[in-house]
DNA sequence: TTCAGATTTTAAGGATATCTTAAGAAACTA
DNA sequence: TAGTTTCTTAAGATATCCTTAAAATCTGAA
């Protein structure tokens, strides 16, 4: 799962940064409001944290262009502010949920769960041939019988089941699993193709396919 | 698409290239100001990609006079300075666009589809006859079934189906989809026509025209 | 803290698909 | 028909991927 928080001061980013890592979400930090924008328009974030006041274009314009975009992804404001005017103009502005600060980690936490459980409580169990994957619990299963993956391993298999049918291209899935952005020489996408197909006891072009030059493919049959 | 890159830290402009070739665009990577210059005057580029800071002439000089000859190629800016005022120095000097690093992939991406959009269009699926191509996932699809393709035949098709109904010069294609600018000599598009009409199950005329002399042309029945 | 075990990442040689070249056959043009 | 261009096939060169093992990093318990 990935997050973008849109805040300026970095001793509340980097604390929420850190945190949510923690709890393994993917996390993008923008200290400004033009970036924070271009940002979450990109799509790739399954959750926007907006600061209410923010060097540049100001939280609730990004929300409110942000959900012109994209409808089902939930927004939660952080704000100091607390009056009832403010947060109904932040809620019309099309937020999902709001915080005041300061606020308790867990507190967040529990509200960022919250939102992501009824988007996900529809899609959260996918399939591949006779793979099984169930967000929720974060567990695998080949034939009803339980296999265990590391987080990462689990993070790749939810990419390419979550785009089943479509070819993931090798810059897409680094990113998207391992958040990295540049300098990428590295084979560890390979490493962890080769310990899924064997942890799932696929042959090499089984369920999982190579597109050679391009990346991988889930796909049934 | 041809894309030149200017950027002198290796480790940027290969992740740059792998990712924007598996968009199948053809990639040219300067790593010196004088070299950037005269390969972007060669105006051989759909798109250039320039860092602010490179040894030799400097981006903002690169961008100046490639303006002067060129006044419709798009140049966007990569640049790790955020000062208001060097960006507006960059825009000035006749950029398009820029962007700042540390960046997402994905919205470098969306930033070029942006630049390139009012000339090649917005399609990223196209067809020809019962041959469906989609860019995005990079698929090939006769009769809804999937083709697999190899980069190069992916690149070739895409070529001759952006440029649905006009002739295509084998120069052109050369240039376009394997980067050779000398030594016509070769006999690759030949192969790689070939095999695409093997894969695609075409008989010779159909489809995908032999023009004697001059090249090959997509055209529906 | 320190240590052991698990996970993640790096590195390198072998395996394999793709790319390119080359050459003879076939088809077209004049 | 002669000459040119394209088609087709095969094989060597190249690039990418697979696989393994070991190094680095992380995690949790003593």
């Amino acid at each position: 799962m990935r997050i973008l928080i849109v805040e300026d001061e970095p001793g509340i980013s980097n604390f929420l940064k850190q945190g949510l890592e923690e709890e393994s979400f993917a996390v993008d930090v923008a200290e400004e409001g033009n970036i924070g924008l271009r940002l979450a328009l990109s799509g790739e974030y399954d959750i926007l944290l907006l600061d209410w006041m923010i060097p540049g274009v100001s939280g609730i314009e990004i929300c409110r262009q942000f959900r012109k975009a994209f409808q089902d992804t939930p927004v939660i404001f952080l704000t100091a502010k607390d009056t009832v005017d403010e947060t109904i103009f932040g809620l019309q502005s099309g937020a999902n949920d709001y915080i005041k600060k300061p606020f308790h980690f867990e507190e967040l936490l529990e509200r960022i769960r919250v939102q992501l459980r009824p988007k996900s409580g529809e899609h959260n169990e996918f399939t591949l041939g006779n793979i099984k994957m169930d967000l929720n619990t974060h567990q695998v299963f080949r034939d009803n019988e339980e296999i265990y993956l590391t987080q990462k391993e689990f993070a790749l298999l939810e990419y390419l089941m979550v785009n089943k049918g479509k070819v993931c291209r090798r810059t897409r899935i680094i990113e998207s699993v391992w958040d990295i952005h540049f300098d990428y020489n590295t084979s560890v996408i390979d490493v962890y193709i080769n310990a899924l197909r064997k942890k799932l006891m696929l042959r090499n072009e089984e369920l999982i396919k190579t597109i050679r030059g391009v990346g991988y493919m889930a796909k049934d049959e």
